[in-house]
DNA sequence: GTTAACCTTGACGTAAACGTTAATCTTATG
DNA sequence: CATAAGATTAACGTTTACGTCAAGGTTAAC
C-alpha cells in the first residue's frame, strides 16, 4: 500500500507523486506526463526508481498552464511560447551575476521586451473582442427587460377588464 | 472569368458565394460548409446550379461563432447549443405574433435572460483574467525599464572613465 | 519476500476541426 | 459556344490533445 500524505517533510522541502499533482490541478496523469514531452513543463526531478517528483514551482507553472489554456483558450503550442519568454526572462536575471558584458544585457532586455509586447497586443486584442460581446449581450438583457415591462402591463390591463 | 462585385443589387437583397464570405470572415471556403455539416450554420439557399448563397443573416452569424471560438474559446459543440438558444430566441419573437399567452412569452424571456447572463458571467471570468495578465506584463516591461536605465548610466559612467 | 498499489515507457487509438485531392458540374465572359 | 474560374460532393489525410492498454519496474506494508 502506498502512503496517502507526504513523507518528506523533513527539509521542509515538500515534493508530489504524479497521482497527487494530478489531483491538485485537475490534470489527469498522462496529461502531465504529456506536457513534460511536448516541453510544456520542464522534466520535474525523479526519485531512485525513476518515478517523477513534482515541486512547487511545478504545480504554479501547471495552474498557470491552465489559466492560459481553460481560461485565455491558447494552443499548447502558444502556451509554450508564452512560458518560454518568462523562462527566457528568468535566464537574464540569472546571466545579470554572470554577464559582463553591460551592453549584452541591454540587447536581452530589448528582446525580452520585444515579446511581452507581442503577448500584451495579443491579450488586448482579445480584451476588445470580449468587451464588445459583453456589451452587445447587455444590450440584449435591457431590450429583454423593456420588452417584459410592456408584457406585464398589458397583462395587468387584462386583468383589470375582467 | 467571374465576376468580383455582387452582381444581384436589384432587389437590394444583398447574395455572396462561399469565396466573397469566405474573404469577408477570414474563414475557409472548406470550413465554411463544414460548418453548415455539423449543424452550426443553417443549410444556406443554393442557386439553379445548387451553389451556396449566404445572406447578410449568415455572415452575422458566422461572425458571431467566430467570437465565440477564438475569443471564448468555445468548442464547436459547445457554439452550437449556445447559438441553438439564440435561434429560440429568435422563435420567441416570431411567437410574439402568434403567441397568445403573454405570460408564456415571459416565461421565455426568462429563459433566454438566463443563458445569456451564463455568457456574461463566462465573458468577465475571462476578461478578468485577461486583465490580470496584461497588467502582470505591463510590470514586467516597468521593471525593464529601470534596470536598462541603471545598466545605460552605468555603460555612461565606464566611458567617461576612459 | 510476496503482494498490492503505484510508477515507468512505449505504442496504438480517438475525437475535434479542419486540409487536401479528385472527379464533376456551373457560369460569366471573350 | 468554348473555356477559364469557381462551385459541388466524396473521401481520405492531418494536427492537436490527450485516452487507453500492455509489459514491466518500484515500493510500502504485511
Amino acid at each position: 500500500m502506498m502512503v496517502t500524505e507526504d513523507t518528506l517533510t523533513s527539509k521542509e522541502q515538500n515534493f508530489y507523486t504524479i497521482e497527487q499533482v494530478a489531483s491538485r490541478t485537475g490534470f489527469t496523469k498522462r496529461t502531465l506526463r504529456y506536457y513534460e514531452e511536448v516541453g510544456l513543463l520542464p522534466p520535474t526531478d525523479r526519485t531512485e526508481g525513476n518515478y517523477r517528483r513534482y515541486s512547487e514551482a511545478d504545480i504554479q507553472r501547471l495552474e498557470r498552464i491552465k489559466n492560459l489554456r481553460d481560461l485565455l483558450g491558447f494552443s499548447l503550442t502558444d502556451i509554450r511560447k508564452l512560458l518560454e519568454v518568462e523562462d527566457e526572462r528568468g535566464q537574464i536575471k540569472v546571466a545579470y551575476r554572470h554577464e559582463t558584458e553591460d551592453l549584452a544585457k541591454v540587447v536581452q532586455l530589448d528582446r525580452a521586451d520585444e515579446l511581452i509586447r507581442v503577448q500584451i497586443h495579443l491579450i488586448e486584442q482579445k480584451l476588445a473582442g470580449l468587451e464588445q460581446m459583453r456589451t452587445s449581450l447587455l444590450a440584449n438583457l435591457e431590450s429583454h427587460e423593456l420588452k417584459r415591462k410592456e408584457l406585464l402591463a398589458h397583462i395587468d390591463k387584462e386583468i383589470i377588464k375582467n
